[in-house]
DNA sequence: TGCCGCACTGTGAACGTTCACAGAGAATTC
DNA sequence: GAATTCTCTGTGAACGTTCACAGTGCGGCA
């Protein structure tokens, strides 16, 4: 309110305005149950009237607190961007971070720099919470942000390091094998998987279930394997037509990499679903613009999200442990199996 | 480096380390001149050895400066995270900012509750510059940010405040009056446009680029609109063909418009580009991906997110007054058209 | 009446920096 | 040889909070 004056008011003023001492109006600023009802009332007009907000830096300095959260994006060659999930993530934590006034600053750790500044950032105590986002198993980021003994969570369990850093997850095996099974009750005969990276839970836990329903003997020579981009599917496509042509369903690791092998499927002349079955994984926007529809495996990636959040909220608030959580998945049928 | 200590080290830690004065290893820290090569060398080595990372709320609370940018993103209905030009924007924002050393906090100013919290932001001196994502040119939160006196640019021309918030952005029209020119050469007779919102530098000045090439009076029933998403283009799609059933190209203001409006005419029977042809904007990672391939108009993203960040940089660093700038597009001809 | 606890308030110190200032030598100038 | 500049250094104060502590008055209870 007011005109906008040079010098931001800050406590002394709103404590002069108001008549009472510092403490109080922090008190009463805090929360803090021992502020008598007209002081509180003073206090609350005396803040609307001079237009304070509190300087964080300077309480960030007594209470070891920031009021920050860091979104770690270690991803090389920031593939990550280009991913429809991400988008849905990153929306979905920012609104819930922002529901409880907590800022939320992106960090990308793709290089030995980046993870350098990464590290020094919360070395430097800037921050209250780390939200990993896909990270691989061999991170060396991973190592040196234990070592920090920083509240962290990741969205997507962390290979091999599922007990030390708690995670929200959709269940990708049971998702998987749901996938598998429909393409066999569909009577498809030699399916195939383009698979994640396999240092991603996705890219490991995903053709574990396929492997469930199949049998890991039957797939191995139906196996091929992307890093999520749309390119990496077109690529895993070609190299599964080349070496089994007759093959009559495909499994894809995630919509983005089922939209690359659809085009190519469509370049090499195989119909679909005549030809050959297509079924994605993620229910991401991109699964409605293809051609055909994509049938996939939709992941509840809005309540992953929200869990995650939850999850890093809970540790900084000063839980000693959470308890990681698996969300279910679904089978969404479309035209393209 | 050594064991993790419970106390961060502070400036004291390092003062006493390297057997000079705070004075003396914070001046060593920000580069002063006025630092003998023994001091700078001692000091260098102590921060080396404690593990020292300047705490930067403390700093701050003294230099009024923060290290840190807002991206703020203005746009009811969180729609902009679906927005494949939204990925680009922010991945090399990030990148730029961190070379500097300068966090990016994201926030985002849907609705008024959303906005009020950006503005407390900001009022709190939590941060140093604002980065305006999509600004629509009625947006209440304008005004607020003018009024706050903090170095602001927009990523994209805000419409009517082009003299007040700085921008670099792509040239809209130039690129519009490229397509429409090379639909005309192509031969096409009855050519549509769908807008995207003309509230909008992008939506509005690429419907205007449209028509110079082709007179404002004779497109006249040729226009639709929509709001740059998906769905939007595929309505708008259902609409002109409803309205024009024998038009024979549509100029679509964003790819993803474009993309919906091809699923549109597929469904309808036009084969693209025998019966319509169909040219996008923007040239994003969709255009390489929908069938046929889109023929669209190349703005170049990274280029106009380097130069926004550069431009709010120099505000940051006192800069008086910045120029606006606008960077040139280019026709990718492919399939579509 | 006196004592104790309760609800509330004010004050000083501390958080970890930077900045302005003053001062010490050394180098340069007249 | 004295005065002046120049380079480098240390010190105290300030930034705007919160927190611990030490009250103050008031009501209830013995």
């Amino acid at each position: 309110m007011t005109v906008t004056n040079k010098r931001r008011p800050t406590i002394h003023d709103v404590a002069r305005a108001s008549g009472v001492s510092r403490g109080t109006v922090s008190r009463a600023l805090n929360g803090d149950p021992y502020v008598s009802t007209a002081a509180l009332a003073a206090v609350t007009r005396a803040v609307a009237e001079t237009g304070y907000v509190v300087n964080r830096a300077a309480r960030s300095l007594v209470t070891q607190r920031t009021g920050t959260v860091v979104m770690v994006l270690s991803e090389p060659q920031e593939k990550l961007f280009e991913d429809p999930n991400f988008s849905v993530l990153l929306r979905v934590a920012t609104r819930r971070l922002a529901q409880r006034d907590v800022a939320l600053v992106m960090m990308v750790a793709g290089d030995d720099g980046d993870r350098e500044r990464v590290v020094r950032y919360l070395r430097g105590g800037h921050a209250d919470g780390v939200l990993l986002l896909s990270a691989h198993s061999g991170d060396p980021l991973l190592a040196e942000i234990e070592g920090l003994a920083i509240p962290a969570v990741a969205c997507g369990a962390v290979l091999g390091r599922e007990g030390v850093i708690p995670y929200a997850a959709a269940d990708d095996r049971e998702g998987a094998r749901q996938m598998a099974q429909y393409l066999v009750d569909q009577g498809r005969k030699k399916i195939a998987t383009i698979t994640g990276p396999l240092d991603t839970p996705g890219g490991l836990n995903r053709l574990e279930g396929f492997c469930d329903v199949l049998g890991r003997k039957a797939v191995k020579k139906l196996i091929a394997h992307g890093d999520y981009s749309r390119h990496s599917g077109e690529a895993a496509m070609h190299e599964l037509l080349d070496r089994v042509p007759d093959l009559d369903a495909v499994f894809v690791g995630s919509d983005l990499m089922a939209a690359g092998a659809l085009a190519v499927l469509r370049e090499r002349g195989r119909r679909v679903p005549e030809d050959v079955a297509v079924g994605g994984f993620d229910d991401s926007a991109i699964a409605g613009s293809t051609h055909p529809r994509l049938t996939t495996v939709r992941q509840p990636l809005e309540q992953v999200a929200t869990e995650t959040v939850r999850l890093l909220l809970e540790l900084i608030d000063g839980a000693d442990t959470v308890e990681s959580l698996v969300l279910p998945t679904e089978l969404v049928t479309r035209e393209s199996a």
